[in-house]
RNA sequence: GGCCCGUUGGUCAAGCGGUUAAGACUCCGGCCUCUCACGCCGGCGACGGGAGUUCGAUUCUCCCACGGGUCACCA
């Protein structure tokens, strides 16, 4: 066979040599130990927490290092591909603090290494697979897939692994040129597939994260170039990050299994190849459809679980920082110490590392990311939050975007109560549910929530607020204010010692409890509140006497 | 089924031959306190099973069980 001959008659085209697409992309000059990383995502428009997760390291990777860090889009799947999926990568890994140095962006490509959407690269494949056409390494192949379906069954059947290889693979393999030529003559549609070696071997892969894979080396025929001329994942992936340059490729644990495939094509190309960084599966955990009862931890599926798709965290109004702080916390697992270290630090300056990755598949549990989102926006100081919030609700609460923006100085003033003290108050866990919580502040959004009754009787209550109004002076400082609730406290009857209530309360109408929680009722609405003192001076007096003088 | 990867409390996890087996979240007590939060103190709770190597295995080896992944002209 000449496969010169072929690999004319195949890609007659093709008039580059792979010396020539090399010098196109020359090594890049960056500083000793700097990591080239990407992340490929195939558009298909929907953006799950694992391609963030994978995005986190390959970011940090870089970035640490003085490296690149690029986004590669993997549409070489036209069957998959979803209108305007690229735009929303774009903007989600944008909402969520991703930058890239090169790649695909909203306007375009940027970079020196493009194209970097696979489907605009087919003229840099074709110069490589024909190159493997001409060293007899690579060959059309017109299987029906009526021919595959029953190659498979009868593999099924004979127990063997599936697949086109060896004795299968032979009728194509060794197809004379003339019958290629009339197979395309005629119009048949063919792939490229890779002409394995059979010879049985093991192959040793090193990954990052899990040290050294041991697998039986690839004996498949796999697919190259499909029949419209795209690239498999498999091909596209080693030609793409070779010619990138990449450094490190960071992707999921499922593509494990296709490792041989890609060891023996940098083997056939005569390439270096990068570090393998095969991340763990973010989990859930779950009931069993069997059996209620048990619980089994499962791989979080996009069909069920609504926490998987970033654009949940964005409508929830997740913080990018708490969403941030989470992953790291999945990822490293030394993250949280240092946090504890270094509360005042941004998260960008924690030294990350491929060493302290986790290698079993991460639960995602929302108890934590509640947690880590009371410290994390407990952290930010008033602007930093007004800002976030605002820029939120302006997308999903136009309400409170209005009143954020009519209220500034009364919304800053509300996020620093109980930030004073050494021990500040951690309220916010989201911004949706900021808009909840903060409502009391607002008499567009204020509502009475817990009922007064339950403090004191009718007369009582008109008794005390009428007291308390006339004796309120809004310039009091908090003791002077507290003084004087503790005399009318005592004035009324009731205990002014909480637990002197507790012990004799036949002895008292109730305790200083009952008339602070009217206060508040009175005030926000609610019996469980901020400091009394402090929300009556973010209201103002007006606000303040208005909402008492209507219990007087 | 073949081939891979994995297995420490409910969850995330330290550990890298000798430890009372860290810490965080959740839950439960208690303290602080004008409520709620916050904070602090305390508690419940774990090395999947079996062989072997060793004076000694959570740690090393093998087998099994369980969980996950993958076996496409999808990524």
């Amino acid at each position: 066979m000449d496969y010169n001959a072929l690999a004319q008659l195949l890609f007659p085209d093709v008039t580059q040599q792979p010396e020539d697409i090399e010098a196109q992309f020359p090594q890049r000059q960056l500083p000793e130990g700097a990591c080239v990383t990407r992340i490929g995502p195939s558009p298909t428009g929907f953006v799950h927490l694992g391609n963030l997760y994978n995005a986190i390291i390959g970011e940090r990777l870089a970035h640490q290092s003085g490296g690149v860090f690029y986004l590669r889009i993997e549409d070489t799947d036209n069957k998959r591909e979803v209108e305007g999926a690229v735009e929303t990568l774009i903007n989600a890994m944008d909402y969520f603090g991703v930058h890239f140095d090169e790649g695909a962006t909203a306007d375009g490509d940027k970079g020196a290494y493009g194209p970097y959407r696979q489907r605009q690269r087919a003229g840099i494949y074709h110069v490589f697979a024909k190159h493997l056409v001409e060293r007899g390494l690579a060959y059309p192949c017109f299987l029906t897939e009526e021919e595959i379906q029953a190659i498979r069954e009868k593999q099924m059947a004979n127990k063997e692994d599936p697949g086109i290889y060896g004795v299968y693979a032979q009728k194509n393999r060794w197809l004379t040129l003339d019958e290629v030529k009339a197979n395309i003559d005629a119009g048949k549609p063919w792939v490229l597939r890779y002409k394995a070696d059979m010879e049985p071997r093991k192959i040793f892969v090193h990954d990052d994260i899990r040290g050294c894979i041991e697998m039986p080396r690839n004996f498949v025929d796999f697919v190259l170039l499909k029949s419209d001329g795209i690239p498999t994942y498999h091909f596209a992936h080693v030609v793409d990050d070779h010619l990138m340059r990449s450094t490190h490729v960071i992707r999921g644990e499922e593509w494990i299994s296709s490792l041989p495939m890609h060891v023996e094509l940098f083997d056939a190309l005569g390439w270096e190849q990068p570090k393998y960084c095969h991340t763990a599966t973010l989990m859930k955990i779950d009931v069993s459809e069997d059996d209620p009862e048990k619980q089994i931890k499962r791989k979080l599926s996009k069909r069920k679980d609504p926490e998987l798709a970033l654009a949940y965290y964005q409508k929830e109004g997740i913080s990018r920082d708490v969403v941030w702080e989470f992953l790291l916390t999945l990822l490293n697992s030394n993250y949280e110490e240092w946090r504890i270290a270094n509360p005042e630090a941004s998260y960008m300056d924690f030294p990350y590392s491929i060493e302290k990755m986790s290698i079993s598949g991460a639960l995602v549990d929302m108890d934590k990311l509640r947690d880590i989102a009371k410290d994390t926006i407990g952290r930010m100081d008033a602007q930093t939050v007004y800002d976030n919030w605002l820029s939120w609700c302006s997308e999903y609460n136009e309400e409170f975007a209005a009143l954020l923006k009519k209220y500034p100085e009364r919304t800053l003033a509300a996020l620093n109560v109980g930030k004073s003290g050494k021990k500040p108050r951690k309220d916010i866990e989201t911004w949706k549910q900021a808009c909840d919580f903060m409502s009391f502040y607002y008499d567009e959004t204020f509502k009475p929530e817990d009922d007064m009754d339950s403090q004191a009787d009718k007369e009582t209550q008109k008794k005390f607020f009428a007291k308390y109004l006339a004796t309120y002076d809004h310039a009091d400082d908090s003791a002077a204010w507290f003084d004087k609730v503790k005399a009318i406290t005592d004035e009324m009857g009731f205990a002014v010692k909480p637990k002197d209530y507790k012990k004799e309360p036949e002895k008292f109408k109730g305790s200083i409890v009952h008339i602070t929680n009217m206060l508040r009722i009175a005030l926000t609405g609610r019996a469980n509140a901020p400091d009394i003192h402090e929300v009556s001076h973010v209201l103002g007096e007006d606000i303040v006497r208005a909402r008492l003088s209507k219990w007087a």
